[in-house]
DNA sequence: AGATGTCAACGAAGACCTTCGTACATTCAA
DNA sequence: TTGAATGTACGAAGGTCTTCGTTGACATCT
Protein backbone atom coordinates (compact mmCIF):
# COMPACT_ATOMS: atom_id res chain seq x y z
CA UNK A 1 0.00 0.00 0.00
CA UNK A 2 2.86 2.53 0.76
CA UNK A 3 3.86 2.88 -2.65
CA UNK A 4 5.97 5.65 -1.77
CA UNK A 5 8.96 6.06 0.88
CA UNK A 6 7.21 8.41 3.83
CA UNK A 7 9.98 10.05 5.42
CA UNK A 8 10.33 10.34 9.54
CA UNK A 9 8.40 12.54 11.06
CA UNK A 10 10.22 16.26 12.70
CA UNK A 11 10.24 17.12 15.92
CA UNK A 12 7.40 19.09 15.23
CA UNK A 13 5.25 16.66 12.93
CA UNK A 14 5.61 13.83 15.95
CA UNK A 15 3.91 16.13 18.36
CA UNK A 16 1.38 16.57 16.11
CA UNK A 17 1.06 12.65 15.01
CA UNK A 18 1.24 12.17 19.31
CA UNK A 19 -1.84 13.99 19.23
CA UNK A 20 -3.19 12.50 16.07
CA UNK A 21 -2.81 9.04 17.16
CA UNK A 22 -3.82 9.51 20.57
CA UNK A 23 -7.67 11.90 19.52
CA UNK A 24 -8.01 10.09 16.53
CA UNK A 25 -9.13 11.81 13.53
CA UNK A 26 -8.96 16.23 14.08
CA UNK A 27 -9.14 19.45 13.17
CA UNK A 28 -6.66 21.26 13.01
CA UNK A 29 -7.88 23.91 15.96
CA UNK A 30 -8.31 20.65 17.77
CA UNK A 31 -4.58 19.79 17.51
CA UNK A 32 -3.39 22.85 18.64
CA UNK A 33 -5.03 23.14 21.84
CA UNK A 34 -4.05 19.51 22.39
CA UNK A 35 -0.96 20.61 22.34
CA UNK A 36 1.00 21.78 25.54
CA UNK A 37 1.85 25.62 24.90
CA UNK A 38 4.23 24.69 21.69
CA UNK A 39 3.14 26.86 18.72
CA UNK A 40 0.69 29.40 17.34
CA UNK A 41 -2.03 28.00 15.46
CA UNK A 42 -1.09 29.32 11.97
CA UNK A 43 2.23 27.03 12.76
CA UNK A 44 0.38 24.06 13.76
CA UNK A 45 -1.86 24.93 10.77
CA UNK A 46 1.39 25.10 8.15
CA UNK A 47 3.05 21.71 9.67
CA UNK A 48 -0.28 19.83 9.50
CA UNK A 49 -0.28 21.02 5.74
CA UNK A 50 3.60 20.21 5.20
CA UNK A 51 2.55 16.98 6.66
CA UNK A 52 -0.13 15.94 4.31
CA UNK A 53 2.43 16.62 1.50
CA UNK A 54 4.86 14.55 2.81
CA UNK A 55 1.88 11.73 3.35
CA UNK A 56 2.42 11.72 7.13
CA UNK A 57 -1.20 12.55 7.44
CA UNK A 58 -4.94 12.38 5.16
CA UNK A 59 -6.61 15.18 4.77
CA UNK A 60 -10.67 15.03 4.35
CA UNK A 61 -11.87 18.59 2.98
CA UNK A 62 -15.52 17.74 2.71
CA UNK A 63 -15.91 20.34 5.71
CA UNK A 64 -14.88 23.72 5.83
CA UNK A 65 -12.92 22.54 9.05
CA UNK A 66 -10.60 20.05 7.25
CA UNK A 67 -10.60 17.19 9.28
CA UNK A 68 -6.64 15.43 9.61
CA UNK A 69 -5.63 11.74 10.58
CA UNK A 70 -2.43 10.07 11.04
CA UNK A 71 -1.51 7.68 7.55
CA UNK A 72 1.08 6.43 9.53
CA UNK A 73 0.77 4.13 12.45
CA UNK A 74 2.55 4.47 15.44
CA UNK A 75 4.01 1.45 16.20
CA UNK A 76 5.46 1.50 12.78
CA UNK A 77 7.00 5.01 13.16
CA UNK A 78 8.43 3.93 16.69
CA UNK A 79 10.14 0.92 15.11
CA UNK A 80 11.89 2.91 12.28
CA UNK A 81 12.86 5.90 14.94
CA UNK A 82 14.26 3.40 17.37
CA UNK A 83 16.17 1.71 14.37
CA UNK A 84 17.84 5.08 12.84
CA UNK A 85 18.66 5.79 16.31
CA UNK A 86 20.12 1.92 17.00
CA UNK A 87 22.51 2.59 13.29
CA UNK A 88 23.53 6.32 13.86
CA UNK A 89 24.58 5.87 17.42
CA UNK A 90 24.73 1.69 18.65
CA UNK A 91 26.18 0.37 15.96
CA UNK A 92 23.27 -1.73 14.65
CA UNK A 93 23.33 -3.36 17.70
CA UNK A 94 19.68 -3.09 19.22
CA UNK A 95 20.90 -4.42 22.70
CA UNK A 96 23.46 -2.20 23.57
CA UNK A 97 20.61 0.51 23.07
CA UNK A 98 18.37 -1.72 25.23
CA UNK A 99 20.52 -1.86 28.09
CA UNK A 100 21.43 1.83 27.87
CA UNK A 101 17.86 2.71 28.10
CA UNK A 102 17.31 -0.03 31.10
CA UNK A 103 20.46 1.35 33.18
CA UNK A 104 19.32 4.95 32.65
CA UNK A 105 15.54 5.22 32.93
CA UNK A 106 14.08 4.30 35.81
CA UNK A 107 11.23 1.56 34.88
CA UNK A 108 8.38 0.24 36.94
CA UNK A 109 7.88 -3.10 38.44
CA UNK A 110 5.40 -3.75 35.62
CA UNK A 111 7.20 -2.46 32.75
CA UNK A 112 9.97 -4.48 34.11
CA UNK A 113 8.01 -7.20 34.15
CA UNK A 114 6.56 -6.97 30.96
CA UNK A 115 9.99 -6.66 29.29
CA UNK A 116 11.17 -10.05 31.26
CA UNK A 117 8.20 -11.58 29.36
CA UNK A 118 8.83 -10.46 25.96
CA UNK A 119 12.35 -12.47 26.70
CA UNK A 120 10.88 -15.24 27.39
CA UNK A 121 8.68 -15.26 25.00
CA UNK A 122 11.68 -14.69 22.47
CA UNK A 123 13.23 -17.48 23.77
CA UNK A 124 10.82 -19.94 23.65
CA UNK A 125 9.85 -18.69 20.03
CA UNK A 126 12.12 -18.14 17.20
CA UNK B 1 33.24 20.10 34.96
CA UNK B 2 30.89 20.51 32.09
CA UNK B 3 29.53 24.07 33.51
CA UNK B 4 28.13 24.22 30.32
CA UNK B 5 25.38 22.29 28.49
CA UNK B 6 26.67 20.48 25.16
CA UNK B 7 24.50 20.24 22.67
CA UNK B 8 23.67 16.67 21.08
CA UNK B 9 25.27 16.17 18.51
CA UNK B 10 24.10 16.51 14.92
CA UNK B 11 24.37 13.16 12.50
CA UNK B 12 27.30 13.90 10.70
CA UNK B 13 28.86 15.40 14.11
CA UNK B 14 28.01 11.68 15.44
CA UNK B 15 29.75 9.92 12.71
CA UNK B 16 32.70 11.65 13.86
CA UNK B 17 32.82 11.04 17.64
CA UNK B 18 32.16 7.36 16.27
CA UNK B 19 35.45 7.69 14.92
CA UNK B 20 36.98 9.43 17.84
CA UNK B 21 35.38 6.94 20.23
CA UNK B 22 36.81 4.45 18.49
CA UNK B 23 40.44 5.47 17.53
CA UNK B 24 41.08 8.21 20.50
CA UNK B 25 42.50 11.25 19.47
CA UNK B 26 42.68 11.84 15.81
CA UNK B 27 43.59 14.05 13.24
CA UNK B 28 41.19 15.39 10.68
CA UNK B 29 42.85 13.38 8.54
CA UNK B 30 42.38 10.39 10.38
CA UNK B 31 39.10 10.54 10.80
CA UNK B 32 38.09 11.78 7.24
CA UNK B 33 39.89 8.57 5.91
CA UNK B 34 38.25 6.43 8.74
CA UNK B 35 34.67 7.66 7.69
CA UNK B 36 33.27 5.68 4.69
CA UNK B 37 33.26 7.76 2.16
CA UNK B 38 31.02 10.52 3.18
CA UNK B 39 32.30 13.87 2.85
CA UNK B 40 35.05 15.74 1.70
CA UNK B 41 38.09 16.87 3.12
CA UNK B 42 36.88 20.41 4.34
CA UNK B 43 33.59 19.40 5.50
CA UNK B 44 34.96 17.16 7.94
CA UNK B 45 37.34 20.04 8.72
CA UNK B 46 34.78 22.48 8.82
CA UNK B 47 32.50 20.03 11.10
CA UNK B 48 34.94 19.14 13.36
CA UNK B 49 35.58 23.15 13.96
CA UNK B 50 31.70 23.57 14.29
CA UNK B 51 32.31 20.59 17.23
CA UNK B 52 34.80 22.63 19.35
CA UNK B 53 33.27 26.07 19.43
CA UNK B 54 30.77 23.38 20.62
CA UNK B 55 32.73 21.98 23.19
CA UNK B 56 31.70 18.13 21.69
CA UNK B 57 35.64 18.19 20.94
CA UNK B 58 38.17 19.32 22.12
CA UNK B 59 41.60 20.09 20.00
CA UNK B 60 45.58 20.30 21.20
CA UNK B 61 47.35 23.27 18.39
CA UNK B 62 50.52 22.49 19.54
CA UNK B 63 51.23 20.31 16.05
CA UNK B 64 50.80 22.08 12.60
CA UNK B 65 48.07 19.12 12.17
CA UNK B 66 45.79 19.70 15.20
CA UNK B 67 44.84 16.42 17.62
CA UNK B 68 41.22 16.42 18.20
CA UNK B 69 39.36 14.15 20.89
CA UNK B 70 36.33 13.65 21.69
CA UNK B 71 35.07 16.08 24.63
CA UNK B 72 32.13 14.16 25.32
CA UNK B 73 31.71 10.34 26.74
CA UNK B 74 29.70 7.83 24.17
CA UNK B 75 27.89 6.65 26.78
CA UNK B 76 26.96 9.89 28.25
CA UNK B 77 26.04 11.03 24.83
CA UNK B 78 23.99 7.11 24.19
CA UNK B 79 22.22 8.18 27.30
CA UNK B 80 21.01 11.68 26.51
CA UNK B 81 20.31 10.26 23.07
CA UNK B 82 18.02 7.78 23.54
CA UNK B 83 16.51 10.01 26.52
CA UNK B 84 15.17 12.50 24.11
CA UNK B 85 13.86 10.04 21.85
CA UNK B 86 11.92 8.17 24.52
CA UNK B 87 10.65 11.48 25.14
CA UNK B 88 9.45 12.63 22.24
CA UNK B 89 8.13 9.25 20.94
CA UNK B 90 6.95 7.22 23.76
CA UNK B 91 5.74 9.29 26.04
CA UNK B 92 8.61 8.78 28.39
CA UNK B 93 8.19 5.13 29.06
CA UNK B 94 11.90 4.00 28.72
CA UNK B 95 10.02 0.18 28.56
CA UNK B 96 8.22 0.60 25.76
CA UNK B 97 11.36 1.45 23.38
CA UNK B 98 13.13 -1.33 24.64
CA UNK B 99 9.84 -3.71 23.68
CA UNK B 100 9.59 -1.77 20.42
CA UNK B 101 13.08 -2.31 19.63
CA UNK B 102 13.40 -5.88 21.06
CA UNK B 103 10.40 -6.74 18.77
CA UNK B 104 11.67 -5.29 15.83
CA UNK B 105 15.35 -6.30 15.67
CA UNK B 106 16.67 -9.66 15.77
CA UNK B 107 19.51 -9.90 18.59
CA UNK B 108 22.04 -12.85 19.19
CA UNK B 109 21.42 -15.21 22.02
CA UNK B 110 24.55 -14.05 23.38
CA UNK B 111 23.31 -10.21 23.45
CA UNK B 112 19.11 -11.13 24.92
CA UNK B 113 21.58 -13.42 27.84
CA UNK B 114 23.07 -9.94 28.48
CA UNK B 115 19.88 -8.05 28.19
CA UNK B 116 18.62 -10.76 31.15
CA UNK B 117 21.17 -10.51 32.77
CA UNK B 118 20.92 -6.98 33.16
CA UNK B 119 17.39 -7.33 34.32
CA UNK B 120 17.90 -9.30 37.00
CA UNK B 121 20.42 -7.58 38.05
CA UNK B 122 17.82 -4.60 38.10
CA UNK B 123 15.55 -7.35 40.22
CA UNK B 124 17.74 -7.95 43.07
CA UNK B 125 19.51 -4.11 43.23
CA UNK B 126 17.28 -1.15 43.79
C1' DA C 1 -26.17 44.54 5.29
C1' DG C 2 -22.30 45.10 8.22
C1' DA C 3 -19.29 43.66 11.86
C1' DT C 4 -16.95 39.92 13.93
C1' DG C 5 -14.87 35.52 14.20
C1' DT C 6 -12.95 31.31 12.11
C1' DC C 7 -10.53 29.04 8.65
C1' DA C 8 -7.13 27.71 4.86
C1' DA C 9 -3.52 29.44 1.99
C1' DC C 10 0.65 31.71 1.02
C1' DG C 11 4.99 33.74 1.57
C1' DA C 12 8.83 34.90 3.96
C1' DA C 13 12.05 35.16 7.74
C1' DG C 14 15.42 33.09 10.89
C1' DA C 15 17.89 29.24 12.59
C1' DC C 16 20.60 25.33 11.87
C1' DC C 17 23.13 21.73 9.07
C1' DT C 18 25.88 20.18 5.46
C1' DT C 19 28.65 20.97 1.81
C1' DC C 20 32.49 22.71 -0.61
C1' DG C 21 35.36 26.36 -3.19
C1' DT C 22 38.89 29.39 -2.31
C1' DA C 23 42.59 31.62 0.03
C1' DC C 24 46.55 31.60 2.69
C1' DA C 25 50.37 29.44 5.55
C1' DT C 26 53.66 25.87 6.13
C1' DT C 27 56.50 22.01 4.96
C1' DC C 28 59.33 19.32 1.99
C1' DA C 29 61.68 17.90 -1.96
C1' DA C 30 63.93 18.69 -6.46
C1' DT D 1 64.27 28.83 -4.75
C1' DT D 2 60.47 27.17 -6.87
C1' DG D 3 56.63 23.99 -6.88
C1' DA D 4 53.75 20.44 -4.98
C1' DA D 5 51.53 18.69 -1.04
C1' DT D 6 49.24 19.35 3.18
C1' DG D 7 47.12 21.98 6.58
C1' DT D 8 43.78 25.60 8.64
C1' DA D 9 40.53 29.34 8.01
C1' DC D 10 36.79 31.67 5.89
C1' DG D 11 32.65 32.46 3.57
C1' DA D 12 28.85 31.32 1.13
C1' DA D 13 25.38 28.42 -1.01
C1' DG D 14 21.54 25.18 -0.70
C1' DG D 15 18.62 22.48 2.01
C1' DT D 16 15.34 21.68 5.81
C1' DC D 17 12.62 23.01 9.82
C1' DT D 18 9.99 26.09 12.52
C1' DT D 19 7.71 30.10 13.06
C1' DC D 20 4.29 33.50 12.19
C1' DG D 21 2.09 37.69 9.70
C1' DT D 22 -1.11 38.65 6.30
C1' DT D 23 -4.71 37.85 3.14
C1' DG D 24 -8.99 36.40 1.42
C1' DA D 25 -12.98 33.21 1.83
C1' DC D 26 -16.74 31.92 4.43
C1' DA D 27 -19.93 31.85 8.35
C1' DT D 28 -22.56 33.87 12.00
C1' DC D 29 -24.71 37.18 14.74
C1' DT D 30 -27.09 41.56 15.30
Amino acid sequence: MPNVKKPLPTDAELSILNVLWGKGPSTVRAVFEALPASAGYTTVLKTMQIMAEKGLVKRDESERSHVYRAAVGAEATQERMVGELIDKAFSGSAAQLVMRALESRVSSKEELAAVRALLEKKKGGA
